[in-house]
DNA sequence: AAAGCGATTGAAACCGTTTTCAGATTTATT
DNA sequence: AATAAATCTGAAAACGGTTTCAATCGCTTT
């Protein structure tokens, strides 16, 4: 490969050295203009981009910020590290990506690599580790978490709060006349699925409804699992006029499961999902759903780790889900 | 932050020299096991994690190949970047990833910026350049494209023929009994767009079908736009029985418009959609359409450009689409 | 006119590895 | 036993920047 233009060539063809054309590209110190005019000629002339390897090591910073992703591949968690990105862009620094695919040696192995890879700070979306683990792990490095609230106050997280989005979803249900409503879940130890369950139970306890184990089914987030739920459902015999689903991928396989046994929404049974998906105002009847800022959100967390790496404080900041008010829910008379 | 340990450290830990401590971490000269022995010791002992713009600066080599993506948040595209990574997975070698945003300028700079960073290689996910710029800007760099089919042969390209999969959607329609089928595309310079027409065009071609204009409304890949575009269609007064639309998310909004309008799917329209997204499978009625191996070919791809950076010529590769039958789709009596 | 000061500048050290080179030690070959 | 070949090893030179340090220059201040 054509070997790359360095300092140095530019430094020789502009008549000065390597420390000036250092000064003109960081702008650390004032140059005579007339200098680093031709620097900057000369780069441009020589197509320069700076080698970042060389630069990080000479000055100890990477300009990068590691991004812990999970299941990439879920809308929720996608325009995340897509609010990340943009957050990140036009500062100067680079994200650089691994995945912990939920599993704790996964992503104590990225964790890792990203400190081999020198990164500045850590952003990390969902995960398990938990707070001392991280702790541990990273030492001081500059790190916030991104939808996942970790208790020790030391840390910084990003996060919504997934039982007053829960609550929020229920109330709205029980608000149009339901009592009998049926919460299709997440796994039992997937700590935003328990949220919106404690959202909906005390959703239900404020309004003197008997709670039931019967009309909770678990899911696992994916439409399958709430189709499969809604077969459950119906064949457990229990009565119920709402569904309430742990996101908006299980509200889908759930509608499709309600058709299939000739049940219509809203007009029989009323949906609300949660996540509000692209494709939520599209089906059919468009899904009341809670809305979750997640760009928002990742381009905050992007802020707060380049503040955090600048040396400033930073806390902690909760975002409160917003009801979606669609078709999907009917009053109930 | 705590002084990372270096391989000086080490050297003067196991009581050996700088360079044999980079041997016995590269394996690259057989070292005297028991010096080999102290050396392993000893990083472990001080948590050795080497660093990795050292390393790199000095070898040359990354590790990392870059990754130009557009529009991150469209599942086909969002597929083939976790293809990637899962093809990268295990190989030693990172994705770095960076933004072009269906943007020459910004496809530009995302290059310049992985330049900058001494990528090993590029991995190109659709976008703008055109070969003969893209090999301007890169020079030797070894790069392939991903889901985008340029002509020069020196270039390997890892894509689908949408023609093909235009064709093959248009005839399922055909074989069911439908002659008046609607089009609903993408942009008209979009080239994915343009090679489903054509293959839409194939297919009526074959069968003797007239084309006309007014059956092909122009899209931009969104709900919002096949909603619209149905609306467009029916108040034009041109009847059709069928409706092929560029992408699944198109077909998500002409479904939502035709039931608006009281036409069901598929008693009066039939709908086809393209690209097999996740959701597809749970709409109502369960949505055919076009299945593209999106993850398969950023799998292909990252073995491909690891290839190449090892050296070996490597060849372009067409995938084909294959249909997805499910109940979008009625035979015309 | 001597001294002091700020603005510029280049030389050189340094960042933590890899890699080349040559020397030292062993082992194999004649 | 002498020589050649193979095996290990450390010193030192990259890699391409940043940063410290001291020096130079042109002015301003006593």
């Amino acid at each position: 490969m054509a070997k790359a233009t360095t300092i140095q060539d530019i430094a020789k063809l502009a008549g000065v050295s390597k420390s000036t054309v250092s000064r003109v590209m960081n702008k650390t110190t004032a140059v005579h203009p007339e200098k680093a005019a031709a620097v900057i000629r000369a780069a441009e002339q020589l197509g320069f981009a700076p080698n970042q390897f060389a630069r990080s090591l000479a000055s100890g910073r990477s300009m990068t910020v590691g991004v812990i992703t999970q299941n990439l591949g879920s809308p929720f968690y996608d325009a995340i590290a897509q609010g990340v990105i943009a957050g990140l862009q036009g500062t100067g620094y680079s994200p650089i990506f691994a995945d912990g695919r939920w599993d704790h040696v996964v992503e104590e192995d990225s964790i890792r690599s990203l400190q081999g890879r020198r990164a500045d700070g850590i952003l990390q979306i969902g995960g398990q580790l938990r707070g001392t683990d991280l702790k541990a792990l990273c030492g001081t490095l500059p790190r916030v978490t991104i939808a996942r609230h970790l208790p020790s106050v030391q840390h910084c997280c990003i996060y919504v709060d997934n039982v007053q989005g829960g609550f929020l979803a229920t109330q709205h249900l029980i608000r149009h006349g339901h009592t009998k409503i049926a919460f299709i879940g997440g796994p039992h130890h997937h700590s935003d699925a328990k949220d919106r369950l404690a959202g909906y139970r005390k959703a239900l306890t404020q309004a003197n409804i008997r709670f039931t184990t019967k009309l909770v089914l678990e899911g696992n987030f994916s439409s399958a699992s709430g189709h499969a739920a809604v077969h459950t459902l119906l064949k457990s015999g229990e009565e119920f006029t709402a569904i309430f689903a742990a996101n908006d991928a299980t509200a889908y396989g759930a509608r499709l499961a309600l058709d299939q046994h000739g049940l219509r929404v809203p007009q029989d049974v009323s949906l609300v999902g949660y996540d509000n998906q692209a494709e939520s105002a599209f089906m059919i009847p468009p899904l009341t759903t809670m809305h979750q800022p997640a760009h928002q959100m990742g381009q905050a967390a992007a802020a707060a780790v380049l503040e955090k790496i600048q040396g400033q404080p930073i806390k902690s900041r909760v975002f409160i889900p917003e009801l979606r008010c669609r078709e999907s829910v009917a009053t109930r008379t």
